[in-house]
DNA sequence: CGCTGTCCTGACTGTCCGGTCAGTCAGGCT
DNA sequence: AGCCTGACTGACCGGACAGTCAGGACAGCG
């Protein structure tokens, strides 16, 4: 299994079928003869495609992380300037909808595995810098378009956003706050990080 | 095994061998023979002081935890004023020393755990609600001893900063960026939030 | 028609590992 | 002495599960 070859039909319903299972049991729950059930195929066929459950893991991450991409993209383009942009893309994450809440399920297990799995653990990296940078993107757009405050730092602002909003995002998730209080932290963020002027 | 029985030299051998374990191997890697090997008993051992695998994580977990309350008791309580207590004990996390390093591995093993185990989960909660008051009270102190500037809000801020800091250090973990780097951004928050003044 | 390659399956295997159990041993009590 | 108990062990069991394999179905093609 080629990690850029064109997905086809079967494949791509055996990788749906992946995420939802690592999304329902965990990484670590992730049973082959699981994956074949939901996908309404055999053990073997699994096997055919993906020859370890490792690699089955990285591909379903790899398809549900670029699955994701294309769904911010489209959540925030309509968005008028680059502030509004900047405010869903961190509140994103809190939403209990899929794909956001099924891939905040499929980071949370997969960041546990990275650390035994070395071509996964780049996998991880790279689409959270992505994430890094494009909230740090954000951050210079607003200054340029005049809908945020221009901050000393773009950089380290924007870094400081995504990690405040991924602590609040862990915080909800263990349930130590609702989604309310958790949606005005981050805004209570940003505010922080750029004062409207 | 009770959770609030005193423990046998024996048991804490135990103990710090599972903790040892999970911080290597990861919870899901825990393996009562390698906790047994460890600890120079035998396997048979470690399921008469505790009956199951699940047993045993949960009250390592606990172990560890209580043990970190400790330290941190320890590394705080020697500081002037809240002012650089707050900066402490949002850079302890850091520290790549143990105990800090190896309750970090714990913790982020835990993390992916806890979904399945309801017994787990109250401790992970409690433990993370422990850390941000403990953050929150440092806000308040400060504000009472002069050392820091009053926020509007210090339950807020206190749980922005906690969530920031926790960001921070996953962007450390997996190696986005540096450790001196993380420790401006953690100060740069604390700035932001509470500036001098 | 037969040949070949792709897709696909059921049945099987080897291994790992949590948990059990029968039993040993040291030490205290009567 | 005999008896009991708590700590401890080696050997074993049974289930779960990744991965294998021999082969079937079927399309395309000569």
């Amino acid at each position: 299994m080629n990690a850029s070859a064109p997905v086809s039909e079967r494949v791509a319903v055996i990788l749906e079928s992946a995420c939802r299972v690592v999304a329902r049991d965990g990484a670590h729950g992730l049973r082959m003869a699981a994956v074949a059930e939901e996908a309404g195929v055999s053990k073997a066929l699994v096997h055919y495609y993906f020859s370890t459950r490792r690699e089955l893991l990285r591909h379903a991450f790899a398809f549900s992380e670029e699955r994701l991409a294309a769904a911010v993209e489209e959540l925030l383009a309509p968005l008028p300037d680059a502030a509004a942009r900047l405010e869903h893309a961190l509140l994103a994450s809190l939403d209990p909808e899929p794909p956001w809440s099924e891939q905040r399920a499929l980071w949370n297990e997969v960041w546990s595995t990275m650390r035994f799995d070395d071509l996964l653990r780049p996998l991880v990296e790279d689409a959270y810098r992505a994430w890094v940078e494009r909230i740090v993107g954000l951050v210079r757009g607003g200054a340029e378009d005049g809908s945020l405050a221009p901050p000393a730092d773009p950089v380290a602002t924007g870094w400081r956003l995504a990690a405040a909003a991924d602590g609040i995002d862990s915080m909800l998730y263990l349930g130590l706050l609702d989604r309310r209080r958790a949606r005005e932290l981050v805004r209570g963020a940003i505010e922080r990080e750029l004062p409207r002027g």
